[in-house]
DNA sequence: CGTTCCCTTGAGTAGTTTCAATACTTGTGG
DNA sequence: CCACAAGTATTGAAACTACTCAAGGGAACG
């Protein structure tokens, strides 16, 4: 077990592999101690939705969970979060949010109130630009989102997908060498990559035949990780994790 | 003329329409004395590329520019942006960039050293959280551009955006009363829709010939407005102007 | 006057959608 | 333990949308 995690249960994941080493040990605890209680969240049921006035937000502990929009009966999903994202952050700015939070599979979050944060992010100016930083990882994201949508066929998409997930959750110390386990179904994945649950079916089963990647009930296997990432046009500077983009040391922020 | 951009020449279209209201003067006057040198940018040229360390942020005076990545030789557009907006504020906190961003005609900008931007942001946390609320407005028009890209096909993807660009310039008091005029070519368009140069003159001429919209040169001509947005699939809500999702004077941020 | 960039139109191909039918999984209750 | 229902996944066929390649028209700028 990761000692962040041992010492930090509820937010030791928070920013792991991007600037969590640019936080000192008080302000990891500070934190820690914003999250007021943890809850547990069914699959399927939203912790927000479109247009409520939200005064807490959340850190996602264990589990999945999807940026989603509906629009005439159809359900677009435009984001994912993985344990250590704190989910609705960009809440705390803008109080309400133009879109629902839904939990994939069963999910645990802590949850801060506003007005904790609030306290928290007046006495200390350091932490409130680290937790600025961390919506603009999801911004950067979006961008790839788009730009992945604009590019890449389905079956490129999933592939791409499966390369970011991965990634993230490598950050977090929670994937697997060979792959990662969600509780993602293809119709999950489907409404991520704006697709049809009927052509992404087709579209895993091509990366199944051409031995690139198999998903079967939210276990993503893929032997050679390159080729993957390949197929998949993927290149993970946009997470701002180790490499081009990731903030130096000689930086303060 | 608006009296906000008499009294603020550089930085008076900043958050009109959305959270501008919630300034006093003092901040006003003191966004407006960020702004230490103004320039002008030629078509077509970056004043920031993907990676590079940046000490400096751009308000946008005059001009529409654009967020994107290139990739295999190909042009993507993640984002587009008009006068008022903060358009690399995102880089404060980021340090670096994983896109370009790129003038659209000729543009002209303000420049405001992160230094400085700090030294204001310290003293005064309600501006900080305001320019946090900005950077966040730039991820749901992320979110709103995903989901498009998911749903609609090349024409209605057309029209969301003109929707979208009519509904931002009127709120900073730039559109017209029967749509808007930009430096926008057909080409940027095919690249913002994520769809070939040949496919959105298609697109375009069947908006036209039915009566929708007419595009020519950058000008945007819609009789109809109430069509074209129902054509674009189109609900400002996203753009936290007035309506469901803006802030509330109830609400101190 | 010609170059350059932007826009238009046609034709063939590739990728996606929808509808429909079928099968597999999982959990529930008899 | 089995039967059933609900949700999830697979496959086929026809219609549609978009892509690429290619050729040519038109406006703007020097």
């Amino acid at each position: 077990m990761n000692s962040e995690v041992e010492d930090y249960p509820l937010t030791g994941r928070f920013l792991m592999g991007r600037l969590r080493h640019a936080l000192s040990r008080e302000e990891k605890q500070a934190l820690e101690d914003l999250i007021e209680e943890t809850a547990l969240v069914d699959p399927g049921c939203a912790i927000l939705q479109r247009g409520d006035l939200v005064n807490c937000s959340t850190m996602l502990v264990e589990g999945v969970m999807l940026r989603v929009i509906h629009d005439k009966g159809r359900r677009f999903a435009v984001g994912i979060q993985v344990p250590g994202d704190f989910v609705d952050l960009h809440a705390f700015p803008l109080k309400r949010l133009d879109h629902d939070i839904v939990a994939v599979g069963k999910v645990r979050v802590g949850v801060a109130s506003h007005a904790r944060i609030d306290r928290v992010l007046s006495k200390n100016p350091h932490l409130a630009r680290i937790l600025w930083f961390s919506t603009l990882l999801d911004a950067a994201i979006h961008r790839e989102w788009i730009m992945k949508l604009e590019q890449l066929t389905a079956a490129h998409r999933a592939a791409h997908l499966f390369c970011e997930i991965w990634h993230r959750l490598e950050m977090v110390a929670l994937a697997r060498n060979d792959g990662f386990r969600t509780a993602l179904s293809q119709i999950d994945l489907a409404d991520i990559c704006g697709t049809s649950a009927v052509n992404m079916s087709r579209a895993l089963s091509k990366l199944k035949g051409e031995g690139i990647a198999r998903f079967h009930r939210g276990h993503m296997v893929a032997q050679d990780r390159a080729r993957l990432e390949a197929y998949g046009r993927f290149d993970p500077t946009y997470l701002y994790g180790p490499g081009e983009l990731r903030m130096r040391d000689e930086l303060s922020l």
